[in-house]
DNA sequence: GTCAAGAGTTAATACGTATTATCATGGGCC
DNA sequence: GGCCCATGATAATACGTATTAACTCTTGAC
């Protein structure tokens, strides 16, 4: 197998035809599997030149064809592949490179320059790259939403890992359904005794802490209870009002503020969970916990959810796919949360004393 | 900021020049900042223009204009994202996709070729999809001899990571060199007394094995000591001859053997280090070890050399770019191998008794 | 011989952008 | 008035691919 040219350059459609004595049109139809009229011999002579010269097409004209190239970008905030500190994106991307697998995806990452603040962009220096991609599955802890806007108003076909809305329109997107794993939590404090439950939520506004915090208040309403919701700006702040409160329960966002909450309450002399139950609005996925340089002791079995992070990659894939198929655009069907198991751990137990 | 229009499509640059009352190549010269004579009222209408519409750039034009799609392939054997197992690529993804984003290239993950005995291959049905990418990067614990000659022979312009020889031409790679920082392990243990010195490799033979053999040879002739190199596929075997040879010191290729034989000593009344130091050759990268479902323990704090993952990533950019940019070919050039550090642990001591 | 239909192929064009040779105009000088 | 130069702008073209109207040739029917 010897190599027409020494130089290695990227042939194209028309050499192609060049050497096998067609148009560039016949090359394209031939590639293309069409059903036009091709004479057998004439095909046979061009898919010869094609396997020779090794043709690759030029993903490029396809794109500015409008045509597809069976791949799907990835565009995330952060870097994917972040260096000694947590990894936020292993286990979604995980789903996404399984799934993008099954329906004959390739994936591409878009790492190159475009910073603000430290935070990759879409729109960076009057550009958008998401386009080479057939479509684009978006990742982050945080959003741009002019961005997010602007994506969702040229119709570029994506889809968002975590519930997102837009004033442009509808988002397409997959979450975790942080409200009814929020609800259900409060659910099984009640069911073990507790009264008075605070929600203690993430201090920065997004759509996740609004559905934990929805979830939290349908079921205060449920119990026809007084809903307690803080925030987790100030932690200091936050125990003294959940010892006036005379709280014995606390469902907070994060592991960190868990954490936090936990030592403050031992700091206090009280027993976590025996004088104050702590449930996590999420759990802290095991590849997510820094492993450099060493873990962190002792470990707290946190009672808490489980985020269905792989399944979540994979359906946003599914569903980008499908859309990319012309099967569906978006709309409901392409809004997406998926259920979160509830995980028993030791920061919840019954609540204290006579107030059951 | 209004859009002047209720936006759907992208805006080309036809259609701001006709806003403006220009032509496009007024349009596209006044967005790349020529230096090409432009009145300054006329630059002032269509930066009005450019403004109000919101005008973002079609990458695919641009590239389809230039030589290259600024993309870089990624190609690995196994999963990149696997799921529980331990994570082989992500310090050296790590390192890729920070040197991308500083030379300006985004990443084409290949998950879409088919598989062949549970690993992704290349060539699938005679074509190689890789070619859609301007270059390539290749990773895997494993490796497609006749892949990678096809590779060779097909001057696709590629960088293994991990030194790799083909019998169809050079090789481009970054590694590490095992050889020099297996033969320092050797004078290490020789400095501390120790004058009888094995060597178990892996049970399968590649370049990486082939090295830190060479390297261990060389010390050994160095020392005029007869060599003892065994492989790891029995190794209680191994330690049997060992203990024969009364060796009092082993260099081990991989974390898993060495802790095998630690368990062999172990359970035969031998202390490690004082009675047998064991060293490995090359780190387990922390985030190679397996965090799920817990951490093994004990952790053993070895004797060994770091693996300079990130830098091989990041240098494979560089030298792949470089191939790219016409700046240098398959070479010497190419051909890289990193020096490894070695890191004092607890597995080493000073030889034991009267042999010193 | 003429016409129509079928088989097979290609010239022309579109997609959006960047580049450059060419063109038009005005002013100054002889 | 003619020539030359400077200024400013654009027509034309290229990049690679996909699509389709148009074209050529052959064959069969009348």
């Amino acid at each position: 197998m010897r190599r027409m040219t020494e130089q290695r350059k990227r042939i194209t459609q028309a050499e192609v035809a060049r050497l096998a004595g067609v148009s560039q049109a016949m090359v394209s139809l031939v590639l293309n599997g069409s059903d036009v009229r091709i004479a057998p011999e004439t095909r046979a002579r061009v898919e010869d030149v094609l396997r020779e010269t090794g043709y690759v097409v030029d993903i490029m004209g396809r794109r500015l064809r409008g045509k597809s190239n069976q791949i799907l970008g990835v565009f995330t905030y952060e870097a994917v592949f972040p260096s000694g500190s947590a990894d936020f994106y292993g286990p979604f991307l995980g789903g996404i490179e399984e799934e993008s697998e099954v329906q004959g995806f390739d994936l591409l990452l878009f790492t190159s320059p475009g910073r603000r603040q430290g935070r990759r962009q879409v729109y960076e220096q009057g550009s958008n790259r998401l386009g080479i991609a057939d479509g684009c599955i978006l990742l982050g802890r945080h959003t741009d939403r002019d961005e997010l806007d602007r994506l969702v108003d040229e119709r570029f076909p994506f889809v968002f890992i975590g519930r997102r809305e837009s004033s442009a329109g509808l988002v397409s997107y997959v979450g975790a359904d942080y409200a009814a794993a929020t609800a259900a939590m409060y659910e099984r404090l009640w069911s073990l005794g507790h009264r008075r439950v605070a929600l203690v939520g993430y201090r920065e506004e997004s759509e996740s802490t609004a559905d934990r915090r929805s979830g939290y208040l349908r079921a205060c309403r449920r119990h026809r209870k007084a809903p307690l919701a803080l925030t987790d700006a100030d932690l200091s702040q936050v125990f003294e009002q959940l010892r006036r409160e005379q709280v014995t329960a606390a469902l907070v966002e994060t592991t960190d503020a868990a954490a936090a909450l936990l030592a403050l309450a031992e700091s206090a002399g009280l027993r976590v969970p025996e004088d104050l139950s702590i449930g996590v609005l999420g759990d802290t996925d095991p590849s997510q916990t820094s492993t450099w340089p060493v873990p962190r002791l002792p470990a707290v079995e946190w009672t808490t959810f489980r985020i269905p992070r792989r399944e979540m990659g994979a359906r946003a894939v599914r569903i980008l796919a499908a859309m990319l198929r012309g099967e569906t655009e978006p709309g409901r069907d392409t809004q997406v949360l998926l259920p979160c198991v509830l995980l028993d751990g030791a920061t919840v137990a019954e609540a204290p004393g006579p107030r059951r």
